[in-house]
DNA sequence: ATACAAAACTAATCATCATTAGTTTGTGGG
DNA sequence: CCCACAAACTAATGATGATTAGTTTTGTAT
């Protein structure tokens, strides 16, 4: 009982109780019995909300992955360098974080436990992304601000660390949100070395 | 049946079935019969050389962070500059990615699934690591190599990209070894702004 | 107040596994 | 050739947990 009723509808504190205790105990390990108790009721009434176990993981990963995607197309449709449009992708990745630490944990694994159709669609967003996303490195390295090197491997890193932010920003809480993304910044373009 | 009986043992090839299995479909998504079948034999045969299905997965995880810490100590007790240090334990995390991808996979998430006691163990030796890379981090701040940031922030970008190394080994599989790691350490001290 | 609909509850059901019991097979040393 | 012993096999057992059925409660509009 851990999320007020009066701001949320049930439907809304399923999802929110459901992403916690999936980020907590992965997709398997997380009975519906735990999710409604979290919200104060029995393991059966959650079906007057959802239609299964399922219905609840598939909602959270492709709302928050086409909520990456839409951000992403509108990046794209500016008229910024492409290296701008890099540090506006880490703004993006660090400001959803922030909205939705645990959904951001699930998108990286419990994915592989959408049944068939919705994993297609959630790879399917997922992989636009990431092509966009590099798509965009590899212009920044055309317009001669980013280093030349394997594209694949820089894309790579860069979103391995920017996806498991959530988890920096759960350990430390007390953390100031501009610095964060000056940090995060700095580290990814600039690299650790002093100058 | 995908594992060669002559080279490896019974409990040597549960043991990488285990690690193939739990990495696809995660521990709570696989099936003692599944693993059993992976290399041709009955879902209770498994029981002549293992406890129970959770001491495949603490012998993997608590193997390989035994693996990574052992070495950390070595890299720590050498004399060089902490700059060096860090140069060398990007090069463990990708020898140890490309011996035991499956295992590198699991240590990011599956632990979680350890029993209390392992799960103990289990962390404690990943934050020990985690301490003394920072530590080494912290000194090569002090010797004047690296820029003055977040240390923990810092730390944490490193760690995640290089603890997720395996799925970029994995999804290209032509790569040359050198080239790899001399873009990983490209990446991760010069950052990705062409100088 | 009263009735209806939404949303809870309790008590099945049914499938899926991990694990155990009991039995058979296959092999290497005598 | 035969005996042990390791390692398989098949057939239970028992727990767990998603989902369904059927019933009661609650809240709201008349």
């Amino acid at each position: 009982m851990d999320i007020d009723k009066g701001l949320y509808s049930r439907k809304q504190q399923i999802l929110i109780a459901g992403a916690k205790l999936f980020h907590k105990k992965g997709f398997k390990g997380t009975t519906l019995q735990a999710i409604a108790q979290e919200i104060g009721i029995e393991g059966p009434s959650l079906y007057n909300h959802i239609k299964s176990k399922n219905e609840i993981l598939s909602t959270l990963l492709l709302s928050n992955a086409q909520e990456f995607y839409d951000r992403m197309l509108e990046i794209k449709s500016t008229s910024e360098t492409a290296l701008q449009k890099l540090e506006r992708l880490i703004s993006l990745h660090i400001e959803l974080t922030l909205k939705n630490p645990n959904a951001m944990a699930l998108m990286l694994n419990e994915w592989v436990h959408l049944d068939a159709e919705d994993k297609t669609k959630y790879v399917n967003l997922r992989d636009s992304y990431d092509n966009d996303f590099q798509g965009i490195l590899a212009q920044s390295i055309a317009e001669g601000d980013v280093a030349d090197l394997e594209i694949d491997l820089m894309r790579f890193m860069m979103l391995s660390s920017l996806r498991s932010l959530y988890a920096w920003c759960a350990k430390y809480k007390n953390f100031n949100r501009v610095e964060l993304e000056v940090t995060v910044k700095s580290v990814i373009l600039n690299g650790i070395l002093k100058k």
